[in-house]
DNA sequence: TTCTACATTATAATAGTTCTAAACTGTTGA
DNA sequence: TCAACAGTTTAGAACTATTATAATGTAGAA
């Protein structure tokens, strides 16, 4: 729940320059009282609603990436086509219900923290994601 | 590792018919000391490699979806542009080496359970899939 | 203001996957 | 035994998410 000049101070410090693009991007992922997952078609969908300038699909696609590498947002991986990105970018866990089709948080809380008690050699781990697919239950 | 007979029996019980093609690609998927992963574009080579006759790219995808509902195959939830399959069904959770693209099973051993102690109502739950992402370690 | 590197854009290209519809084949049962 | 039928294979087209291209536009520095 930033403002505009905080949106623009951000990019700029990470080395994006704030146009008028990213920063109604921006606007749309991270003015929210809450953190959302969403495909490129789904926020296509939302930057449309909330704004009369249309945005291309190619800045869309390059702004979720640049976004993406400066940790703004995460990646879901759900074998799925299309890609999940996730706002919330703090350490959390998801259920992905597959009769809808919609992913939810796992609050951290909610998790025992998961141990592996094996690694690569010469290979670092930069995440360990856990999810839990669950289906309408019909018995 | 079966004989073709067993494969045809194997087919046949699970309601398939035991085509020459899909008892090829059983051999190539099953007729292994290990199990191993695979996209659809390594298993189109590794069947071209040990036969003649050609199968179609659209039988191989048409067999590989048949196999992966009868549970003789797992799909594995990683964020790519294509899809990753597993010939071992039992329950296990994988490291992917980001550098190399590449797959590697965690033997169940070496994971503690995961405990989730949260649910979603109406919903039951159908895996969890723990997914660790490496790199190399360049530090 | 001018310059330049960065960013946006429309559109084409790419690639994995699914669809189509015609030809083929395994199985059944008369 | 073999005709009939449902299931299967196939080549190629279609589809769709994503990336590449290259021309145009713009933010920020000097
Ligand atoms: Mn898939
Ligand atoms: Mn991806
Ligand atoms: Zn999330
Ligand atoms: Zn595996």
């Amino acid at each position: 729940m930033l403002n505009n000049s905080q949106y623009i101070e951000k990019l700029r410090s990470s080395g994006l320059r704030p146009t008028k693009q990213r920063i109604k991007i921006c606007e749309v992922l991270f003015n929210t009282q809450k953190t959302f997952h969403f495909t490129i078609n789904e926020l296509v969908k939302r930057i449309s609603k909330s704004t009369n300038d249309k945005i291309s699909l190619a800045t869309v696609y390059n702004t979720v990436h640049a976004f993406k590498n400066k940790g703004y947002l995460k990646e879901i991986p759900i074998n799925s086509d299309q890609s999940y990105f996730d706002t919330n970018t703090s350490h959390h866990h998801h259920f992905y219900d597959e009769t809808q089709k919609d992913l939810i948080d796992i609050d951290d809380a909610d998790v025992e923290p998961v141990k592996i008690n094996t690694r690569i050699p010469g290979k670092k781990i930069k995440s360990v994601e856990v999810l839990v697919k669950v289906e309408d239950d019909k018995s």
